[in-house]
DNA sequence: CAATTGATGTAATAACATTACATTTCAATT
DNA sequence: AATTGAAATGTAATGTTATTACATCAATTG
C-alpha cells in the first residue's frame, strides 16, 4: 500500500503526520488541515482510520495521539507488536519490534485461552536528548 | 498502605472499583457514586489520582477505564511494571508481571539512554469464557 | 492560635471521539 | 452511456473523557 492509493484526505492527513517532529491529536491535524478545507474531526478520523489499517499511521493509547510509522515499506503490521518510548518532553517517539517479548506476550494468551487482538506497549518517559 | 488511611472519597471510588466486574470509566463510577453524594467528575479523578499513587488502582490507557489491583497487598507497584489482559467482551481484565519482559523493555531504553518512567502493557482480545 | 498543607465542592471549560444523515465519487456491470 | 453499488465525503449534533479555576473546609503543626 503506496500514497498513490490512498485518498484525497487519508493523504492529506498522513502527510502532516509524516512531516510533523512528533505525534499529533486528531484535533491538532484538524487545525493544520483547514486551509486544505477539513471542517470537521470526522474528516480526520476516517482518514486516521483507514491510515491505521493500512498500517501507515499508528495510534498511541497512551497520550491520545498519532504518529507516522517510522518505516511504512517493511510492512510494519507484518512485524507483529509494534513497541514505543515516548519522550514526554519533547514528544520523540521511537518504535520498535521484540521477538522475546511478543512470544512471551502470545504464550501467556495462549496458556489461558486468550485470543489475542490489539496489543499495546508503550513506555513514556524522556529522551537521551531531553535527559 | 490499607484502605484505613484513605479519605472518604477516596475510599468510595475503591470500593466501586472493587466490587465491579470489570473496568470502569470514571463517569461511570461518578454515576455510581451519586447517592454517596458525589456531584463532579472531578472528585472522582482526584480520588483516583491517589488510588493510582498508591498502587491500589491501575489505569488501562487503551480503553480509558480503571479497575481495582489485583493484589493490591502483594504491592504491585514494588513488582515492575504490571501488564494486562482485557477481554473486549465481558471486559474481565486479568493482571500479571512478567521479569523477561520487563528486562527486554529496560535494556532497550538503557541502550539508548531513554529514561523509563510508566509503561503500559495492554492486551486487547477475548478471554476463554468468552471465546 | 496562626500558618500550612491536603482534601473537598462546584462550575465551567477543554479535549477527545462518535452517531446520524445527506451527498458525492468512482469503478464495475449492463 | 446509463445503472448501480460500494466507498468516501460533508456537516451538524451529540456523547465521552479530563482539566482549569476558584472558593471552602479539615487536619497538622509550630
Ligand atoms: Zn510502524
Ligand atoms: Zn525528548
Ligand atoms: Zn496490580
Ligand atoms: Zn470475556
Amino acid at each position: 500500500m503506496t500514497t498513490q492509493t490512498l485518498t484525497r484526505n487519508q493523504g492529506l492527513v498522513l502527510d502532516v503526520l509524516s512531516h510533523s517532529e512528533g505525534p499529533l491529536s486528531a484535533y491538532t491535524i484538524l487545525d493544520k488541515l483547514r486551509d486544505s478545507g477539513f471542517r470537521a474531526p470526522l474528516q480526520v478520523y476516517r482518514a486516521l482510520d483507514k491510515l491505521l489499517e493500512f498500517g501507515l499511521v499508528h495510534r498511541l493509547e497512551s497520550i491520545n495521539a498519532f504518529v507516522a510509522c517510522a518505516h511504512p515499506d517493511e510492512g510494519c503490521h507484518a512485524h507483529g507488536i509494534t513497541a514505543f518510548t515516548i519522550c514526554e518532553t519533547c514528544g520523540k517517539v521511537t518504535e520498535f519490534h521484540d521477538h522475546v517479548i511478543e512470544d512471551r506476550l502470545k504464550s501467556f494468551a495462549k496458556d489461558r485461552n486468550f485470543k489475542t487482538g490489539k496489543t499495546t506497549i508503550e513506555i513514556r518517559g524522556t529522551c537521551a536528548g531531553c535527559a
